[in-house]
RNA sequence: GGGUGGUUAGCUCAGUUGGGAGAGCGACGGCCUUACAAGCCGUAGGUCACAGGUUCGACCCCUGUACCACCCA
């Protein structure tokens, strides 16, 4: 074996091979098992949040696949309307050509050549990953398939009564020139104006003063509200005013809705451009005036004087023509929320429109439903109320995108603006004994791509049809995802399936965290603090990564800004760590917080920890080739003897699988990573190998212990590694290989080995508690020898006094290891009577553990050394007095605890009394 | 404005019925000891945001405040 660990001389071909053998499939026994990866953007490319949590299906997926379960992880990508159909605008811009050049055909063409081009990427990333979805299932939402459930989907729902067409206000993206759903909306704070203009009344006898922060609006108004309530206003109402600019006279009304307070409680309406002033046109009937072009230019409904303008050009005349007639009262500055489209970033504007909807308040009883009687979990549950939330005030949902990338939505219209849905022209022709020669065109818009995502679980297993995958896999048992998409996602998943699958579509909702960078940022292209899950793995240099972080950029003015940044965050680039150092890094960060910071230095601490696995295997190895391992032995039959030190790392390693196999089934990776590190590093490594050294190196042993040495080094290890193997799916692979036949074991591969389950029988409290005594005397001698300076390398003689019966046995069963493992040139057990020559001493528990001076250690420090332990622990002993001095204390505690801390307090005045004692004797040399 | 989460060592974070504050990284000191210098041995470092309350006892439970983050309006 190499020296050091060499993650990509291994990591692909163990992939290939896993893949080539199909052991990502469902075995077909067992209790069915199945994830759904939330499907990544087919054209896409692997980010840090993809990595993390495709990290943890995968864990998932391979420990109840090692658990004997039939494991189904579906996977897939999905068609990403916007933003894929924006990256193909974009190429096609660097040509001049626009999609209206092209034409629908044609344009549907370049992306589908786009998605065959990159398509393959992103799947190629999670394989790096080492991720084991079946592969043979992949699934894309817009495959054939697919579009036949998407259809069957619209239709019954349309048919149901649940899908309806309106014309209604919408959030229209001026720029994308398409509907978007509320959830696309980001709003956004920014400082702006509220204009004060004078409305005159139409009898001339006064005017109102209104204030707006849309100014360009009112040549779209249709009334002007004051509350009812308001003194000022009331005799106005149903009076009409004389719209400025325009020639037409608008009511003014009363309505709750206006406050008071608000400007000057007088609030112009324009049903139109406005979500409130809708609701508000509906109540009072009012005309609605749209004002605006699908480009958010002025139109043909304004007057002659604004027409083609800008929306931002007609608000500079608006206002000051407004000015010029004297009716601009005043300008306050004023800060409002700016509604931005996520995409596109431009403002959105509310646009009358005809659209399609999902009646989604209908949908939603059930769902909140299974969510409260606990059909349905989110861990961490405070997710409930997010759920929740949302749901009890849902919008209804508009489904249809005036894109062409999509699933076209199956609708035919006459020349009479009929509407037929149907599967296609002829079924609608049909069904609705339409005559041959009448006109039909298809509907132009496609649905909402989150339409398609959110018939995932059961549209990926085949449905509509009644296919065994289904019957088998669903629902799934869990989804893992992020809380950014519970709204977008999950909570359409749910509604849907219940409405398709009269079922859940999964049992528990795993939310993670989103990951961000060192300083808590999110990643971004535009920030350039992006880090790539595969520059991790593989490594990349400075330069390489500048280039990458700063080419294809939104603003690349803000190019030399991230270079300079980049340069100094990793002067070195980024080392190769390998798939297994940055899953594990993962898992550590996957606690229940909603932010993960990612450090870089964090990685690297686990590169070293698949080192040190790697070492250790290089040392068992090393002393099992050859070797009898005692791999046909059976328990007890007499051919091996277990030492301490065996008993007690096998009882440690039944803790130890308990404590991943808890972190795992309660979605807390960074404790099943924990474990294993702590139990790897701590346990085995440092104190457990260290232990068989002197067994195996000392010709003297018994053969049968040196045989249950090897064998326990062995065993423990290839079952370490199959409790490791969910988390470190490469190294524990190539590690077992090598391992397997000298633990008894055979297989083609660890990942159909079985994880590993505790017996307690194998508990060991006596072997437990003999090393951690073992231990404390060798710390004991190891802190002396480390505060004193004292070389390693020299042997010291060491002397224990004023031990227990206990202390004995355990001295006379272990004395070769404290010799080797504290380097010792001597032990010798003193009696009580018999004095010890001037040493520097410490305790482990009231056993003294003698250091002569003579030679190696100097008086004072010594004396300095005792007076700092004295000290720690008078601290300790005047808080425990403190305790027991306080009757309410004895009198109320449960007398266990009493126990307790009084023990405690003996200890530690006991252990005073033999330091001072010492201390004297020091003192008077 | 409403809601949620957070505030623990220099940094990133654990802390599971309230009973002696932990890890990794970093820092400091000593070591190339035949698995590993990507290592070994040892050491230091915390008014658990703040203020009250409940309790014999609070990082933990309750109330309030501050700050940070996110969601919704």
């Amino acid at each position: 074996m190499e020296k050091t660990y060499q993650p990509k001389a291994i990591e692909t071909q163990w992939y290939s091979t896993w893949e080539d053998q199909g052991y990502f499939k469902p075995s077909g026994e067992g209790e069915p098992y199945s994830l759904m990866i939330p499907p990544p953007n087919v054209t896409g490319s692997l980010h840090m949040g993809h990595g993390f949590q495709e990290s943890i299906m995968d864990a998932l997926i391979r420990y109840q696949r090692m658990r004997g379960s039939n494991t189904l992880w579906q996977v897939g990508t999905d068609h990403a309307g916007i933003a894929t159909q924006m990256v193909v605008e974009r190429q096609l811009d660097e040509q001049n050509v626009s999609r209206h050049d092209l034409g629908r055909d044609a344009f549907i063409d370049k992306v589908w050549e786009w998605k065959h081009q990159s398509g393959g990427t992103i799947t190629q990333q999670l394989r790096r990953l080492g991720a084991s979805p079946d592969w043979s299932r992949e699934r894309f939402t817009m495959d054939d398939g697919f579009y036949t459930a998407v259809q069957e989907a619209f239709i019954r729902l349309h048919k149901d009564g649940l899908i309806y067409r309106g014309k209604r206000l919408v959030n229209w993206d001026p720029k994308l020139h398409t509907a978007i759903s509320d959830l696309e909306v980001i709003s956004e704070e920014a400082q702006g104006h509220l204009w004060h203009f004078r409305y005159p009344l139409s009898d001339g006898s006064g005017h109102l003063t209104v204030a707006t922060t849309r100014p360009e609006t009112m040549l779209g108004d249709t009334a002007v509200a004051v509350n009812p309530e308001d003194q000022r206003y009331r005799d106005l109402v149903g009076k009409t005013i004389r719209l400025p600019l325009t020639d037409r006279d608008i009511p003014i009304i009363a309505d709750d809705y206006v406050d008071q307070d608000f400007g000057t409680g007088c609030v112009k309406i324009t049903p139109a451009h406005d979500f409130n002033d809708y609701e508000m046109g509906q109540r009072h009937n009012l005309p609605m005036i749209n004002i605006l072009t699908a480009d958010a230019q002025i139109n043909d409904a304004a007057p002659q004087a604004y027409r083609g303008l800008d929306r931002f050009e007609a608000r500079k005349r608006v206002v000051a023509d407004m000015d010029t007639l004297g009716l601009l009262e005043k300008i306050d500055p004023h800060t409002l929320k700016v509604p931005r489209g996520d995409r596109s970033g431009v403002v959105i504007e509310p646009w009358l429109t005809n659209q399609w909807y999902v009646d989604a308040k209908s949908l939603a009883a059930r769902a909140i439903d299974v969510v409260e009687t606990g059909e349905i979990q989110f861990i961490p549950k405070q997710y409930e109320n997010m759920y929740f939330s949302w749901m009890r005030d849902i919008q209804d949902w508009c489904i249809s995108r005036q894109l062409w990338w999509g699933h076209r939505i199956p609708a035919w219209y006459d020349d009479a603006g009929n509407v037929y849905v149907g599967r296609t022209e002829d079924e609608v022709r049909q069904q609705h004994n339409l005559a041959a020669d009448l006109t039909l065109r298809q509907d132009e818009d496609v649905l909402d791509t989150w339409f398609s995502s959110g018939l995932w679980t059961f549209a990926t297993l085949g449905w509509p049809q009644q296919t065994p995958e289904l019957k088998t896999f669903h629902p799934t048992n869990v989804l893992v995802t992020g809380f950014d998409i519970i709204f977008f996602w999950v909570a359409r998943m749910i509604m849907l399936t219940l409405y398709f699958m009269d079922d859940v579509p999964f049992r528990t909702v795993y939310v993670h965290g989103l990951v961000r960078d060192s300083q808590g940022q999110k990643m971004s292209k535009s920030k350039g603090n992006v880090l790539d899950p595969i520059d991790l793995i593989d490594g990349i240099d400075l330069e390489a990564l500048v280039s990458k972080r700063t080419t294809g950029m939104m603003r690349p003015q803000d190019a030399k800004k991230i270079e300079k940044q980049t340069r100094k965050e990793f002067p070195e680039g980024i080392e190769s760590y390998g798939t297994d150092a940055l899953r594990f890094s993962y898992y550590s960060l996957a606690s229940t917080g909603r932010d993960i910071k990612f450090d870089v230095g964090r990685i690297e601490g686990f590169r070293n920890f698949c080192n040190k696995i790697w070492n250790a295997a290089r040392y068992v190895l090393m002393n099992a080739e050859g070797q009898d391992c005692g791999q046909s032995s059976k328990t007890n039959d007499g051919s091996y003897q277990l030492s301490l030190a065996d008993r007690w790392i096998i009882s440690r390693l039944q803790q130890a699988e308990q404590a991943v196999a808890d972190g795992i089934e309660s979605y807390r990776f960074d404790l099943a990573s924990q474990a294993l590190y702590d139990f790897i590093w701590a346990d085995y490594c440092d104190w457990y190998l260290e232990l068989s050294k002197p067994i195996l190196w000392d010709d003297e042993a018994p053969e049968a212990l040196k045989i249950g040495t090897r064998r326990t080094l062995v065993r423990v290890l290839e079952t370490t590694l199959r409790l490791a193997h969910p988390l470190m799916p490469f190294i524990t692979e190539e590690i077992w290989q090598r391992v397997k036949t000298f633990a008894g074991k055979q297989g083609d591969s660890i990942m159909l080995q079985a994880f590993p389950v505790p017996e307690p029988e194998k508990l060991d409290p006596e072997a437990l508690a003999d090393v951690e005594w073992l231990k404390s005397v060798i710390i004991a001698v190891r802190t002396i020898r480390g505060e004193m300076n004292i070389s390693p390398g020299k042997a010291l003689p060491v002397y224990l006094k004023n031990g227990s019966p206990e202390d004995q046995r355990r001295l006379e069963t272990n004395r070769t290891y404290l010799s080797k493992l504290a380097n010792l040139e001597s032990l010798t057990w003193l009696e009580a009577d018999t004095d010890a020559p001037p040493s520097a001493t410490a305790l482990a528990g009231e056993l003294e553990i003698h250091v002569p001076m003579a030679g190696v250690i100097n008086k004072d420090e010594e004396l300095g050394r005792l007076d700092k332990e004295i000290g720690k622990l008078e601290k300790e002993i005047q808080r425990l007095n403190g305790k027991l001095n306080n009757e309410k204390f004895i009198g109320n505690a449960p007398p266990e605890v009493v126990a307790k801390e009084r023990g405690k307090a003996e200890e530690n005045q006991k252990a005073i009394e033999q330091l001072s004692l010492q201390r004297e004797k020091i003192a008077a040399l």
